[in-house]
DNA sequence: CCGTATCCCCCATGATACTG
DNA sequence: CAGTATCATGGGGGATACGG
């Protein structure tokens, strides 16, 4: 990705497993716990307001929504319109780049849907081995 | 904050975007910050070493690179193979089921690699903003 | 209604040392 | 080589209270 950044000193192309490497950290952003949910649920519904987002998100803190929120937003990912009205009204939804997120991201929690089942089994199987060891 | 907590029951069809959903959990998993690397490389070379991998994602502890391997066995995504020769010799690989997170995986990863420089643009703009205020 | 500000806990993560 | 054990820590994340 030979990112011509401008990070302090001439970066070789980044490898993305690599440490410290920009498209790492941003993915270990968006893979963050709230953040999925947040893209998820906009990707799904579209424009939503503050309450009615932490509704949906059933147990995420105020200060999490926010943050999360906040953060997506500074990466560009989510337009944040505030309306000038009398009782406040915030509306958040996806942005142009938030939108190229839906496909990748979609792919991961089809997956994660598709296969629990599986994992949860292997998971027994692990547990149950573990208990009685094979004796030598 | 009336979650439906994890429920000893019979669960009815999990929310993907609920709270305590184990799909959920799932996808928390999988997306934590060295079981992607290590899903990556895995997926790239194939088999692999302890030490090999280690050299590999730079950076990680002895520890976490065990407790990262650990639980991607025991999930069934990666198998632990033990040589029996003098010098211990073990080697991981992706399972059958682990080489279906490759194709999702990938597409985060890329995303991520593709569209890192309009997020670090976006960054600047949105901290560019938040110095000097618009009005008043 | 939409946040921000604080306090605080706990666990993920790291560093170090030891073992089979 | 391939781990386990132990200790230290810092920041993620929750609860609560207050502000515009």
């Amino acid at each position: 990705m030979t990112t011509t950044e401008n990070v302090t000193g001439p970066i070789p192309s980044w490898d993305p497993y690599a440490r410290g490497c920009p498209s790492r950290d941003l993915l270990d952003q968006i893979g963050s716990k709230w953040a999925v949910l947040v893209l998820g649920e906009l990707g799904k519904h579209g424009a939503c307001r503050f309450t009615q987002l932490r509704h949906r998100l059933a147990g995420v803190s105020e200060k999490m929504l926010t943050q999360t929120l906040r953060t997506l937003e500074r990466d560009g990912l989510v337009l944040r319109t505030v309306h000038p009205e009398v009782p406040p009204r915030v509306e958040y939804e996806l942005t142009a780049l938030g939108q190229t997120l839906r496909g990748p991201l979609k792919a991961l929690t089809e997956w994660s849907v598709r296969y629990v089942e599986e994992v949860l089994t292997a998971r027994e199987e692990y547990d149950g081995r573990a208990v009685k060891r094979p004796s030598s």
